[in-house]
RNA sequence: CGGGGCAUGGCGCAGUCUGGUAGCGCACCUGGUUUGGGACCAGGGGGUCGCAAGUUCGAAUCUUGCUGCCCCGACCA
């Protein structure tokens, strides 16, 4: 893409609303723009990143033997009436009237519906294990949306939910998306500590919160020291085999945010060394609820035996338009935000320092065209500003790599190649660049 | 929802107390000089001063009502 005919509106100063570093460079570096209190409109640069999350997750919850499918953001109050949650949900659903005088709600969340559509088409016993999985936008009415796309009003979601014969098949499934979220998190660049939750009001006795930790997190979260060093399962995990020990592994250290923090068991458990007590953003929740909905929206499978059963079932959140924002959290400096590679809109800002010089027109355009041919995402700065804001949009942006052109290093004929996260430059032939650009 | 604050060009702000017909920096356009970390000079364009009613010869400024947005708290992926 080449920056002249791109869109990307980035501001000098920050807009006096964002208080929080995320939502300053979200506004700054044009990847977003409120449209109301709590919502947003994504602009090229964070629509890129957006879709970049999703993809990950998407990835993650195929391995994981999830089932895609796409619910709608507009649901019947009828289904909510079953299971018993319209009257219980308060003010933060939205709640709507169409033509006909029909109350409807924009889904805050979507388990009556997924019951709903389960329960319809699951007869036998065969039908189960299934866990099925959307990625949606949703709407809760917050008393008060704060920190940008962190904590917003209307939030794009993947949410999962399983639906098991056994309370042990149900465990098997929780444990799947699990070890799925370690590794998605850790595939973005993030650490992630999976922390014991209160199950909130979708209720059921088991559910962890996944937190990022980051200076500027919204809460206060205490664990072992161990739970940060420890890296995700590998890519060759047998996601059906008996993923237990995982789970034990990772749940057997202290872990707790400031609400379910227990100070004594704390100091009592973790040597003094290894107590970590740090910020953090919840980006991940799951539960299990067992029959909580199955039982009220009577969705069952007919057992082996012959009886009919009541699904056990669970729920299972990532916040995706919340991940950008906990990704620049926990990945930024003064100049601006350092994209993970793996989430970065673009892996490489091409910078022409001196642009209407031939020489480095040229050797800008021989960059870029063979970089987009090998499938490199690269954003090419051909504008005519000046070298130094060049240089402070590129950073501010934060693009992995800066692939840096002008006459002073092609009179020997090199390229400069930085890494926005080091700083650290080298200077390379093309051909070099190129090569240490493509996998 | 309780408490506090803000609303003037795309962004950041001054002007409001003490009423006289709108200004600064950045950004933008034109020309020139520049050109490796947010250049300089000159000349330009862009604003129903959030909305409505009122007071007044005259309202960004005073009064009343409304709306939007932000911060702290309670709540939350």
């Amino acid at each position: 893409m080449r920056l002249s005919k791109f869109f990307m509106p980035l501001l000098r100063d920050d807009p006096k609303e964002a208080e929080i570093v995320s939502h300053q460079l979200m506004l700054r570096s044009g990847m977003i723009r409120q449209a109301s209190s709590g919502i947003y409109s994504w602009l090229p640069l964070g629509h890129k990143v957006l879709r970049k999350i999703e993809q990950i997750v998407r990835e993650e919850q195929d391995k994981a033997g999830a089932i895609e499918l796409l619910m709608p953001t507009i649901q019947s109050a009828d289904l909510w009436r079953e299971s018993g949650r319209y009257d219980v949900y308060g003010k933060e659903m939205l709640r709507i009237s169409d033509r006909h005088d029909r109350d409807m709600l924009y889904g805050p969340t979507n388990e009556e519906l997924i019951t709903d559509i389960f329960r319809s088409a699951a007869r036998s016993y065969r039908d189960v294990p299934r866990i099925l999985y959307h990625i949606q936008w949703k709407f809760r009415d917050e008393i008060r949306p704060r920190f940008g796309v962190m904590r917003g009003r209307e939030f794009l979601m993947k949410d999962s939910y399983s639906f098991d014969l056994t309370v042990e098949g149900a465990r098997r499934s929780y444990n799947k998306m699990f070890v799925a979220y370690l590794r998605t998190f850790e595939r973005m660049g993030l650490k992630s500590i999976p922390m014991a939750a209160d199950t909130g009001p979708i209720g059921g006795d088991l559910s962890h919160e996944f937190i990022v930790l980051a200076e500027t997190g919204e809460s206060e979260v205490f664990c072992h020291r161990d739970l940060i060093e420890k890296t995700a399962p590998e890519d060759d995990i047998d996601m059906d085999g008996d993923l237990s020990p995982i789970l034990s592994e990772w749940t057997s250290k202290y872990a707790a945010t400031i609400e379910k923090h227990d100070k004594e068991r704390f100091e009592a458990e973790v040597p003094k060394k290894s107590r970590i007590s740090a910020r953090g953003i919840e980006v991940g929740h799951i539960f299990y609820f067992g029959t909580k909905y199955s039982v009220p929206m009577n969705c069952t499978v007919q057992s082996a035996d012959g009886q009919q059963v009541n699904l056990e079932c669970g729920s299972y959140g990532i916040g995706i338009s919340r991940l950008a924002a906990a990704i620049i959290e926990a990945s930024h400096d003064e100049n601006g935000i350092i994209w993970p590679e793996p989430v970065a809109p673009f892996k490489v800002g091409l910078i022409n320092l001196k642009s209407g010089d031939k020489a480095t027109d040229n050797a800008c355009e021989d960059l870029y065209n063979r970089l987009q041919n090998a499938s490199i995402e690269i954003l090419y700065d051909d504008t005519d500003d000046r070298a130094g804001a060049k240089f402070a949009a590129m950073d501010l942006i934060g693009l992995p790599w800066q692939l840096i052109v002008g006459p002073r290093g092609l009179k020997d004929k090199l390229v400069e190649l930085k890494d926005r996260r080091t700083g650290k430059r080298d200077s390379l032939s093309l051909d070099e660049a190129i090569n240490r650009l493509v996998p």
